[in-house]
DNA sequence: CTAGGTGCAAAGGCTTTGCTATGTG
DNA sequence: CACATAGCAAAGCCTTTGCACCTAG
């Protein structure tokens, strides 16, 4: 794969953000720098990176989120908002003493779901 | 909310399954007992069935699949076929140890990301 | 009667894909 | 010149939603 400006810029974006942000998010501040980048773009690139071990992707309420962190770390999610947010850079699950059924593993997921406080304040809210 | 002879059916066919299935081989499966059942019912009974905590959500791969086990419990999932194993029936995540940042938890998801034997050995095909 | 649930179909929203143009070696 | 990638827009797919009808209390 060619390191091309459009990856370049989108690695770029990844790694500068914790908001573990969806493909929309990414090209909106793709477009600042590069403002002919197409959204089409964003998804291949996205796709392709997380092939190659990279970024890793979240899928949480029908959308995809990324990470730029690969390590294993827990993440809390907001079942209300969507919002995602990190526990730590990192977690030492110890993948040992599952039985893996002959799964090639590439990746783990540690995900606390719930609400977050801001959505716990405006529950009455209509 | 009312219980029906749908949503009466949606629960049994989850809980007869390990299969972690989405809302069309539910609705598919439906169905053959109640042939005028319509998909967006499939889809409302869950999302209700999940809000109110009696099953549990798989998001993976931008679709959604469900979980009549609400145990916290390991899956495995294919990020080729995107087949769901389980990998025990609970699990037990010492969540106190984590910093959850005000969170209200609802429930956990620990996700093994990986190729199934299936999908590994057919890895060559066109 | 009246509230909530269902069936049906249309609409919605995120993502993928086909095609042409472009840039690099 | 060959080939991977980008831009653009259309298509695809899963999911949600509006509305009229129905059923239990």
């Amino acid at each position: 794969m060619r390191m091309t400006p459009q990856r370049k810029l989108i690695i770029d974006i990844l790694k500068s953000t914790k908001s573990h942000p969806d493909a929309l998010w990414i090209y909106q501040n793709a477009i600042k720098k590069m403002p002919r980048m197409g959204l089409g773009t964003v998804y291949r690139t996205l796709d392709q990176l997380e092939r190659d071990g990279e970024i890793k992707r979240i899928d949480f309420k029908g959308i995809a989120h990324y990470d730029a962190n690969v390590n294993v770390h827990p993440h809390l999610l907001c079942s209300k908002c969507g919002k995602i947010v990190d526990i730590s850079d990192s977690y030492d699950l110890d993948i040992k003493n599952f039985d893996l059924k002959g799964f090639k593993v590439e990746s783990i997921n540690l995900d606390i779901i719930g609400i977050c406080p801001e959505c716990q304040s405006r529950k009455g809210e209509s």
